[in-house]
RNA sequence: GUGAUCGUAGCUCAGUUCGGUUAGAGCGCCUGGUUGUGGUCCAGGAGGUCGCGGGUUCGAAUCCCGUCGGUCACCCCA
């Protein structure tokens, strides 16, 4: 037996009906909100991700698919979906605002475990350009709405982390701090000192708490701009009434955000998605000088927190006559009504049971010409003004 | 990268402790019959490299080593 690849997925039955749905409502409702579709490929060069998401990152250093083609280009299956976005952005939409929306596979190298695959699909939006704090406000207004309607319950947790060389400040400062402190610190947070100090701070070890708890805090440490942009961007978010819980602890795993960093968490603690403000990133990219503000969600981590949708048919025809079959089938194809059928011509029982199984709430009996309420019982005979009324 | 645990029919699992005929059950599937208050019921049938590789042994699903995969946790993250 061939076994599947490790962290890879089927998406099938249940899954896929919860991943179709999750998509659906992805599409329509922010074609409405007026993000445009976009795919990128999924495979890029191994640059990209160097640069933006930062050379000392997790991500980076142990999690890239990497390979090398057989022209021998330096390639990775992209892990994220921003830097993509932000690569096209600057070759096709150079000096405009665009709103993006971005729906597929990612695929990090790690060991699998709940909640966590090493392909898996993210859900994302993005608005690159001249970004201002509206920005800010439609992408966690409109993710929120999208997040909430999924996941009842999900809360927003918000915070700054100041302009880049607030943070490059602010991580000497913590440095410092932690240096003193080594021997109060966990051997985890030990590693993490030289090369990520920032990251030290998601520690949830509780030999940790005490000295994190103590740390200097990144609010003492961001500029005044950041603070005010910052600031308004919490009163637009009172004024309509969207809750959040400012979490200074709030930094993300990746380097290239700046001020605004936020992220979903469902009651039972899952986070399922994440964003926040990129306006280096072109830069960073050589790419130009334009901003961004981003948000992504995990579409497994939804699937694992959403119950089944309903997604049984309505109709399902029986028969055994293939003639007899198809004459129906012309006739409801032509009134539009969709309708489920056996996958071969078993005898009836089977495709009584059949039907059964798949929830269908009518039975369409062609060798009667009669039509079934399966919840009732009620037999009527076929006529297709009686399901036009339905 | 680290650790725990699991892998036997399409699915859920028994059998592994303590090696020993032809590896079982339920559900599902197929065929025929039965049923017209149609989904029931009856009979029969198909289906297994026991994850894979090696070792020990007269003999391995069972013991040993390795490996791949699942689940879960750490790290980290969506």
């Amino acid at each position: 037996m061939i076994e599947q690849v490790k962290g890879t997925q089927n998406i099938s039955g249940d899954n896929a009906i919860k991943y179709l749905y999750i998509q659906n409502l992805f599409n329509n409702k922010f074609s409405d909100y007026g993000y445009q579709y976009i795919q990128t490929p999924l495979l890029e060069y191994k640059e990209l991700f160097d640069k933006s998401i930062g050379e000392s990152s997790e991500i980076v250093t142990k999690q890239m698919y990497e390979l090398i083609d057989k022209g021998g280009r330096e390639l990775v299956l992209r892990p994220e979906g921003t830097s993509s976005i932000v690569r096209y952005h600057a070759e096709f939409n150079k000096d405009l605002t665009i709103k993006y929306s971005y729906f597929g596979s990612m695929f990090r190298y790690e060991n699998p475990q709940k909640n966590r695959y090493r392909e898996f699909n993210q859900a994302g939006l993005e608005i690159v350009g001249l970004i201002d704090t509206y920005s800010d406000f439609q992408i966690i207004n409109d993710s929120f709405n999208f997040i909430k309607e999924l996941i009842p319950g999900t809360k927003l947790n918000i915070n700054t982390i100041g302009s880049i060389s607030d943070r490059e400040q602010f991580i000497k400062v913590l440095y410092e701090y932690f240096k003193a402190n080594t021997d109060k610190l966990s051997q985890d947070s030990i590693d993490k000192l030289e090369n990520n100090t920032l990251r030290i701070l998601d520690s949830n070890n509780p030999d940790d708490s005490e000295v994190i708890k103590n740390a200097p805090n990144i609010s003492e440490y961001i500029n005044d701009n950041s603070k005010n942009n910052f600031d308004s961007l919490l009163e637009i978010l009172s004024n309509s009434d969207i809750e959040y819980q400012i979490d200074n602890a709030l930094v993300r795993g990746l380097d290239y955000y700046n001020d605004l960093t936020f992220e979903f968490i469902t009651s039972e603690n899952v986070v399922v998605g994440g964003g926040g403000r990129y306006d280096n990133l072109s830069e960073i990219l050589s790419l130009g000088k334009f901003n961004g503000v981003g948000v992504a969600f995990g579409v497994e981590r939804i699937m694992n927190s959403i119950p089944l949708p309903d997604n049984s048919s309505k109709y399902y025809l029986l028969g055994t006559d293939i003639n007899k079959i198809s004459k129906y089938s012309k006739e409801l194809d032509k009134h539009n009504i969709n309708y489920s059928k056996p996958p071969r011509l078993t005898k009836e029982n089977a495709q009584f049971k059949d039907a059964k199984n798949q929830n269908v709430l009518y039975l369409i009996n062609t060798d009667e010409d009669t039509i079934k309420n399966l919840i009732t019982n009620q037999i009527e005979k076929f006529n297709i003004e009686v399901i036009l009324e339905h």
